[in-house]
DNA sequence: CATCAATTTCCTGCTT
DNA sequence: AAAGCAGGAAATTGAT
């Protein structure tokens, strides 16, 4: 969002009129083109029935022409943070063409883009739409400038909607267990067929969790067979964790003696050394052949775009409330963006939920951690276990960002 | 179908 | 000794 105060205002303006392409004269002229455009499809300044209740009261008050009086950009500019964050807390998903029009007319101040990009027509089209444009497509349309700046909000827009869902995620897990102890013993007696799930809330209701049974070391216990690295369920010894070890550990949390998973999946097999194999994503185990694991690994649908790991750590992060119960991580240096996982193996299985992994473990999600040092997501923390920090080329974890988007 | 990004999985070696 | 960390290598998967 940072991006919006760039551009300065200082090129050429041009003029997509009527879908001709010719130079315009300023920000305010262009503001008042799709201003007539906007209501020219709705006449009356009213909204489409799709639009969600929450956006109302910030799309009248930022800039529908309903008075008959033209806004100018200028105007948009000199709004609140708060009435901005308020506009642009909604998922595009579920924009009209109004307020996509609205969106991209807030954007046109202070940029320079190419006319010869870019035409009236690409300014009509709907959230979903909107939403499956790529960066290209967006640049080709707008510009580099205000392309760019475009994508950008999107994405950041999305990654708040991203981080909603992580938060139901953490929500629901907690109503359903709230004495769920640290994820230690799941168990899964039926494999997620039906792909299309895509959303946090509803993995949990494809885990059996109504069929876990205590077990007399605290854990559970299942009929199912299970894979995993060692005999067939993954055990957490919560004792020797590091995060329970650790001397700067937060010594409120306890947990079980002994926690163990058991997960059935349809994939497991013996190796030749004797322990449970599986086949799933990633490299296959080097004792495991057997094809039927290939055709009955696929996944259903496609996992939703723009839920990266990172972003699925940061959105716990940034939500405390959601956190403190389960304790998953927490800050070490919330400005630098420094933080630590401090039940490590619990936001793994968090994670492979929401991948709809059931194997996942911290160890391989670190892998995954260590990928983003290169990509400056992450920047290196030497020294500290299970300490990260977050680079430059991540977002939405700074506080002014939290507050603005309203996280 | 080919390619690619983003993991996922495995592994060896090193450090704490 | 166990748990993490570092990365290389290879495989998977959804998207383009």
């Amino acid at each position: 969002m940072e991006r919006r105060k760039e551009g300065g205002g200082n090129g050429v303006r041009e003029s997509i009129a009527r879908g001709i392409r010719e130079p315009m004269s300023s920000a305010s002229e262009l503001c008042r083109i799709l201003t007539n455009a906007n209501m020219t499809i709705y006449p009356t300044g009213s909204s489409e029935p799709l639009q969600p209740q929450s956006l109302q009261p910030s799309l009248t008050t930022v800039s529908l022409p309903a008075t008959g009086d033209l806004l100018q950009l200028s105007d948009l500019s000199t709004c609140s943070s708060s009435i901005l964050a308020q506009w642009y807390d909604q998922n595009p998903q579920y924009w009209s063409k109004q307020n996509v029009l609205e969106w991209i007319s807030f954007y046109v101040e202070g940029n320079t883009f190419d006319a010869g990009t870019l035409s009236l027509s690409c300014c009509f089209m709907d959230g979903p739409t909107l939403c499956q444009l790529t960066r290209d497509q967006l640049l080709n349309m707008f510009g580099m400038s205000l392309g760019a700046q475009l994508y950008q909000s999107l994405v950041e827009l999305k990654a708040k909607y991203d981080l909603n869902e992580t938060c139901k995620l953490l929500d629901n897990f907690l109503h359903e267990f709230p004495d769920f102890p640290l994820l230690s013993t799941v168990e899964v007696n039926e494999v997620v067929k039906d792909t299309s799930y895509n959303d946090f809330s509803h993995v949990f209701k494809n885990f059996n969790f109504n069929n876990m049974k205590p077990l007399s070391d605290h854990g559970y216990e299942s009929d199912s067979m299970h894979s995993s690295s060692s005999g067939g369920m993954l055990s957490f010894q919560n004792p020797s964790s590091p995060e329970s070890r650790s001397s700067e550990s937060d010594p409120e949390f306890s947990y079980p003696q002994i926690a163990k998973v058991h997960i059935k999946t349809e994939r497991t097999e013996r190796g030749e050394r004797g322990e449970m194999m599986k086949r799933g994503r990633g490299r296959p185990p080097k004792h495991s052949q057997d094809p039927r694991h290939y055709q009955t690994s696929k996944k259903s649908k496609h996992a939703p775009r723009g839920t990266h790991l990172w972003e699925f750590i940061r959105d716990i992060l940034i939500h405390p409330e959601q956190n403190q119960n389960q304790g998953l991580m927490k800050w070490e240096d919330r400005h630098e963006g420094v933080f630590k996982f401090l039940k490590s193996e619990a936001v793994a299985q968090l994670w492979g939920q929401k991948k709809k992994n059931s194997s996942m473990t911290y160890e391989k999600l670190s892998r995954a951690m260590r990928y983003y040092y290169k990509r400056e997501i992450l920047d290196r923390v030497d020294g500290r276990r299970l300490v990260y920090k977050f680079g430059k080329n991540s977002t939405g974890w700074k506080v002014e960002e939290t507050r603005l988007h309203g996280m």
